[in-house]
DNA sequence: CTGAAAGCGCTTACAG
DNA sequence: CTGAAAGCGCTTACAG
């Protein structure tokens, strides 16, 4: 805290009045008269007291005021995933103003032993990003510290989640593809399980993903009748787009799903880079509607999720469960954004 | 904190010695015999306890063990700089295995009262990530509660600051295409003050930039005998790069310079929409060495900063703030990478 | 509406 | 090497 020199006992003393007066003059929690309050507030200002010192309200309280975002797995890789960073701006902006600190925390890869602040940081509540995939050990130290978790992306199981409904999302792209008449659909996935490696996945199976979020809106292409011709699956970054792209336009499919924005525009790109016309040779499409001013003249067709809106609801329910509340899981709609790309 | 039931006073007391024993167990701020210290940890071990609750230790010691950082004026924009996110990314991955905690906090617009968590939140010392721009009243109320700061590519006047030879940088950057025979280039600059809106900048005049970055960068080509034909200032999003290049390309340059690699790849974008060919037409160059892998078979022309080793001395700076040091300023080479642009 | 008292859970001089 | 005591700065029942 670099302690400020003064503390409420000061004021008080200045104020002439007690300890306990001069806390309910900034807390507003009990009865004060307005001359009393006055009175306190001009003490303070008088000595340069910025107000109560929140490490010790927050030991008195029982509470820290701070809620904990756990980053996805792969740290560096939510750092440059625009998703996971947006879900982050509306929680820091929806907790600030409601005067909850937000802690970020390095989630621990797969295999690693949680960080010192996953398992020890003073907080009441936190944010699971979990994008596709969350490593077990951060899920395991944070139920071993019995910290309330809403899930971001999660199936809402372990705990309440904020999702999309990506499944209907997916099936209304699935048909919006069938009216277009494709028929070979190639498929990028985001990954099917923790710690998977970016590369093919057998098609033709009716193995379903671990992963929630993958496993969902594979469901929803399903459910529209589509049955990819090939799959790939990868993390959610443009090279990985390419790479995906590569791969599967070897088997000269008609339309290229990616289950992110970022995996579909390395698509786009690897489909341009193969001489193709998008979309009079190939159709492109992906999931999660955030601006891509660098695709040029073609706006990716898409499936927009309201991403402020579901950081805003996780910072809420983490609030819920910081004060003792039970918050639901909430699922948001996503909409079939029909860009120049299919 | 979700108080745990158990406290160090039940470990004591089911461990038979002292609290004050037991304390020593855990901090191994004393001496203490490794019989003793067995016995402390197996009773904790016994009873679920997980160790010393931060929030009291913080009061007890009179340090919060949080680092803040304050992102850039324009959250939303901060939170669109992969450069912003980059060096928040380095200084999470330093803080925490340090045991320190990342506290993310707003930066308060030019004109709104600040944050109740920029004024209150419990922190011992703060990074703010300047980019170009920081709000006065985020400054000014950071400097009331008298909280050490260290700045991100600020100019170190006001207190200790980690920032790259950018002018080194900008002239090397302008001998190059002053080699390759350019003498029409056009710069799109990053913003000259706080508040400034995107726009055309008069050229010349020998004012100089409020903003220290960009004075820095400007300062650094005109040391290379490079004065602009035309200048435009605008933030670092591909999105004001395209509208200053299309607003500088009016003036025929031969070479574009764009005061971050977003807004260079902008630059770019406008250049090929334009139909002209890079290089062969113009040239186009950046600042920062981010990846950028969509930009297809061009790589930019760019002044590679060490963002993730930037990110890491401004923690290892605040650390040094928080446990009353003093730091000083650090400043970092770049390096110019030739890419295909030029 | 105001005050006296207890206590949140811990760490750190200080004795022994 | 271990223990008894003080106290970090605050909030909250509880009396009055």
């Amino acid at each position: 805290m670099g302690r400020s020199a003064t503390t409420l006992t000061d004021v008080a003393r200045a104020a002439g009045v007690s300890l306990s007066t001069a806390s309910l003059a900034f807390s507003g929690a009990g009865p004060i008269s307005a001359a009393t309050k006055d009175k306190v507030l001009a003490a303070a200002a008088e000595l340069g007291y910025r107000g109560p010192d929140p490490v010790a309200a927050s030991l008195r309280r029982g509470r820290s005021g701070v809620i904990g975002v756990v980053m996805g797995s792969a740290v560096r890789r939510s750092f440059r995933d625009p998703v996971s960073i947006q879900f982050l701006d509306g929680i820091v902006t929806t907790l600030a103003p409601k005067g909850y600190g937000t802690l970020l925390l390095p989630a621990s890869a797969a295999d690693e032993t949680p960080d010192a602040m996953l398992t020890h940081a003073a907080m009441d509540a936190a944010v699971l990003m979990a994008g596709a995939v969350t490593s077990t050990s951060t899920i395991a130290a944070l139920r071993a510290r019995k910290l309330p978790t809403v899930q971001i992306g999660g199936a809402g199981r372990q705990g309440p989640a904020v999702r999309a409904r990506d499944k209907d999302g997916m099936r209304m792209l699935g048909e919006h593809l069938r009216e277009r008449g494709h028929t070979r659909v190639a498929v990028a996935t985001l990954p099917w399980s923790n710690g998977a490696t970016s590369g093919p996945v057998e098609v033709g199976t009716t193995r379903r993903p671990a992963a929630p979020i993958t496993a969902r809106r594979l469901d929803g292409l399903r459910e529209a009748g589509v049955e990819p011709v090939a799959m790939w699956q990868c993390g959610s970054l443009v090279e990985d787009g390419i790479a995906a792209g590569r791969a599967l336009l070897a088997e000269r499919p008609t339309a290229l799903v990616g289950f992110s924005d970022l995996i579909a525009a390395g698509l786009l790109l690897a489909a341009r880079e193969a001489g193709l016309r998008v979309p009079e040779d190939i159709a492109v499409a992906g999931f999660d509607g955030i601006d891509l001013p660098w695709l040029g003249e073609d706006t990716l067709t898409t499936l927009v999720q309201p991403i402020a809106e579901m950081g805003r609801l996780a910072a809420e329910g983490a609030i819920s469960l910081a004060v003792g509340g039970s918050p639901k899981t909430v699922t948001v709609d996503v909409e079939l954004r029909i860009g120049t790309t299919t």
